[in-house]
DNA sequence: ACTCTCCGTGAGAGCGCGCTCATTTGTGCC
DNA sequence: GGCACAAATGAGCGCGCTCTCACGGAGAGT
């Protein structure tokens, strides 16, 4: 197969000979400018619509020296980054508002051979912005990126000095104190948590929430576990809980996938959901809502946070005002299990 | 913020003035040509990476009329294909393979407003190939542009006469076929399904998996409800099978999410699983092996797929012959719920 | 020793478009 | 009716690169 014909793609040319204009003419109306006799852009169109023309995006660019593309940067490893369902949310949420523009998207795994030439690639102008995200928290390292070009992160940033950089944020601690109050309102006092690794921000500020909002009440925050946002490590980790046979009449997982390893595990010893055992999870997965008793959980959408990402960044690439820091809000979703 | 101050990115010439040589040897270098002495390559690198060069992409676009970039085409309501987690594991797997190569996706979703826009940016040089994916196998409408530009299919074509496209798909019937043996060899009889949507090539084939397996097995098909792929339809279809007042001692579910939607019903009902019914899945899902117990699934992978077609399509472009069809295999992943 | 071949290199012509700047055409005013 | 001025259009250069082709020099053959 494949003798790719290609056959001659029209060109602006072709398109002004048909016209009867020039090529200065012809882009101009492509370009929409102001200042074309209406009789001469019916004709362009015409022949336009004719010789089935579409502009070639190379020699734009090349002419223009804007690419209309940006890259989504993710320093992670690639196993990590092709495997994750936030990932894939992301990327998904950035096509999604690209899709309505003219911008193309080009995806760079950081962790890639040659770091360098990811930097000389990102800076050597071939894009018109960067979106950075990553779950680490610390890998700011793209800071400086940001002078040669537009960038914008996802998560928050580590360091104060970087509070001149633009990023969005899901609210991970605030979503976590109001998954926690609402337990504590339910009338649970001993409430644990099965918390995602620290080094990551989802993690940590998760836990951190929590924790907040049990001081707040004046509890005791010692019932904590880690897991790696797995289901098994969710499982794993509410045995540990168990375990230590104090009493617990509330989980509070870093994410639903963990919730419904834990679910398990609570099912296994005799414990029911919510009489014994009420749950909360976060991030609003899809089988949350479908598990027994249906899981109450923070609703949040890294889809969004792609697009919301995409959208600053676009403005920002052409110039207008964005704002420095958004915060994506999550909102909690009471279903069965608390 | 965004100044945008760009600098001057290096260009061949400066390079080729800094190594003392030609343009042309520097390009030569820079794409592996292998008659340049090797004195001078070391040169050119050198100055290379004194300059940090890195080759603007649309210059390069420009002049070889390669674009070095394919477009992933999802003839789909824009809804659709941004909140599916199908189409977010194939644009993982698409992006995925692509991240190893110098590819760039572009994402195209068909229904825009502007369709003819769409098969015009397609055909115009503006990619070197395509890749197609929807959930409706009737949609080969894109059969047409294997013409001018390679194209790669994501699932079977619907009209024989399409058999000179090339395509991927997971093998759905022989995959339903081995979940629906496997309870049968567990000594199920009364083997219900809840199928997908009949106009999907998934709901399709794996309701005819399935009816394969009952026919070979001489047992009844009647056991028949639909769903969405949903959880709440698995739910709503466990709910009107249980209705029918008829044994059931089985149920094959065209994915894991409708099967985890009718665990809940079959505990809502008294009944345990596996004792009394047997459930299994499809897609092995995350969370289907959290459930409890955990679910029988077949294992496929869409971020495979992806991932399988943008290989197929990069091979192609660059003039391999590939295998007109490749059917990814499925395996069967026995757990506690059969 | 002279020509023939071949290999490595350089010169230069585009690729299709945007954009500046000069030119043409049209309009209003004295 | 002639002039100034504005608006609309066209001519042409250059973006950074690839690629063809011509050229120079080294080795081989007669």
């Amino acid at each position: 197969m494949s003798v790719n014909a290609q056959a001659q793609a029209p060109t602006l040319e072709m398109v002004a000979a048909r016209a009867g204009v020039s090529r200065a003419t012809v882009s101009r109306v492509v370009n929409g400018s102001p200042k074309v006799k209406p009789e001469l852009i019916s004709a362009v169109n015409e022949a336009i619509a004719e010789l089935n023309y579409v502009p070639n995006r190379a020699a734009r660019m090349l002419a223009s020296r804007r690419t209309e593309s940006i890259a989504l940067v993710i320093p992670e490893s690639t196993s990590r980054v092709f495997t994750d369902p936030f990932f894939a949310s992301i990327i998904q949420g950035v096509a999604m508002h690209l899709a309505t523009t003219d911008y193309t998207l080009g995806i760079v795994v950081a962790s890639e051979a040659n770091p360098d030439k990811t930097r000389r690639y990102l800076t050597g102008g071939n894009i018109d912005g960067a979106l950075v995200v990553s779950h680490h928290s610390g890998d700011h390292s793209y800071a400086r990126l940001g002078r040669s070009v537009p960038v914008v992160f996802g998560g928050r940033p580590l360091h104060a000095e970087d509070n001149d950089s633009v990023f969005v944020d899901v609210d991970n601690i605030s979503g976590s104190m109001t998954a926690t109050r609402h337990l504590i309102e339910r009338g649970r006092r001993n409430i644990a948590t099965i918390a995602g690794p620290a080094d990551m921000p989802a993690g940590f500020d998760r836990e951190l929430g929590w924790r907040r909002a049990m001081d707040e009440a004046g509890f005791d925050t010692s019932l904590i576990e880690w897991g790696d946002f797995s289901p098994a490590s969710g499982a794993m980790a509410m045995r540990r809980l168990l375990a230590r046979n104090t009493p617990i009449d509330a989980v509070f997982a870093a994410n639903d996938q963990m919730a419904l390893g834990a679910y398990a595990v609570i099912a296994e010893n005799g414990l029911s959901i919510p009489r014994d055992i009420a749950v909360v999870g976060y991030d609003d997965d899809a089988l949350g809502s479908a598990a027994s008793p249906a899981l109450t959980t923070m609703h949040q959408s890294a889809n969004e946070l792609g697009a919301v990402m995409a959208s600053t960044l676009v403005k920002s690439i052409e110039g207008q005002d964005v704002e420095h820091q958004t915060i994506l809000q999550t909102r909690l979703i009471v279903r069965g299990s608390s």
